[in-house]
DNA sequence: AATATTTCTTAACCTACATTAAGTAATAAA
DNA sequence: TTTATTACTTAATGTAGGTTAAGAAATATT
């Protein structure tokens, strides 16, 4: 359990009081392999850290076609933060991909801890200022590389997932349908 | 020069103590239409809130093809979040499409305003959360929309851009060539 | 006002990726 | 262990959007 506080401690330090009282408001779950934790619909009432396993999110959109938003394994936050932070329904699913340990923080308990820690408050902008950075990274890439160069660099940047994530929703991931990718894999082999 | 304490007021309230010590660290320019105020290769050292006219931020990428990443107009920040974080030269140019007045916040006031106003980590934190959302939704609608339905999109959301901004540059926003673009809109026209 | 530069349009042709469909391999359920 | 699902592959065909090129319209520069 002292996987998130490691996570944190990364950014900035808490003293150990601190760290119980930011432990209080913490709820730790198990999920087994594909049990979906969020419904496109819901409102999105947490944050989640994965302390171990993997998650996925994703919508649906008319033509039940799935795009994949954001992978979570070890040591990542996940969740809907459109959500989250308008308390409106949302458009993300979010799947338990293999049996994980989760940790739950409920936005009440997350503004809590924002007054009563002011540093978790800096913890969580500069959380959401990477997330952001990495985000503007994969919209330019969309936009200007072809599939094969976002699949190499996806490869690069996660290599442990691709073992990990069946092959089809890389392709989602990446922007691109199941067969394509197949077609690309192989002639990418090839060489 | 009230602008950017209204646009803070609307998240959260300072004193006027804390309105006039941020108000100590900013400084705010003139600048004239096509001048570039951060160049690709270069570190980003500041912030910019825009108090009047139109800024933009794009790469050019191998084929010297630009690839728009964002529009700010009155009330709006702008920057290289990468570049400025890592402290590291980024990819982006920042340019000036209308005169306009900017407000610039340099990151090491960013800091110590941070420290001496916590609130400001708390604004921040918001403004960055917005972002990532919107960021989140373009991406979707990238992997998810047409061309013609990403473009309306934009038009509803920016309606006033539509005029300001040259077409070739909404193209490049939405993902597609100025040919494309021109082709596309004369046959929405015809309906 | 005249010239140069940039932006926009149109059209012919091209290609990266999508769609459909059918078959095979792998995994899960019974 | 057999059967049902789900994941992956291959191939034929289709299309959204790209490329090239040339001219027209609009803006900027002199």
């Amino acid at each position: 359990m002292t996987q998130i506080l490691d996570n944190i401690s990364k950014i900035v330090e808490l003293t150990s009081d601190e760290e119980q009282r930011l432990l209080a408001r913490l709820e730790t779950k198990q999920f087994k392999a594909k049990s979906i934790i969020l419904y496109a619909g819901e409102v999105c009432k947490y944050s989640y850290f994965v302390n171990s396993g993997l998650l996925r999110s994703f919508t649906i959109n008319d033509h039940i076609v799935e795009h994949v938003l954001s992978f979570a394994c070890e040591g990542w936050w996940i969740g809907d933060m459109y959500s989250l932070l308008s308390q409106k329904p949302g458009n993300l699913f979010i799947e338990v991909l293999e049996d994980s340990e989760v940790v739950l923080l409920s936005k009440e308990n997350q503004e809590i801890l924002y007054q009563e820690i002011p540093k978790l408050e800096r913890f969580f902008r500069i959380l959401t200022e990477n997330s952001l950075v990495a985000n503007q990274e994969r919209l330019m890439d969309n936009l200007s590389l072809s599939a094969e160069e976002r699949f190499e660099k996806f490869c690069k940047k996660y290599p442990t997932l691709i073992q990990k994530v069946p092959q089809k929703q890389i392709a989602s991931y990446i922007g691109v349908t199941p067969e394509f990718f197949s077609k690309m894999k192989s002639r990418l082999l090839k060489r």
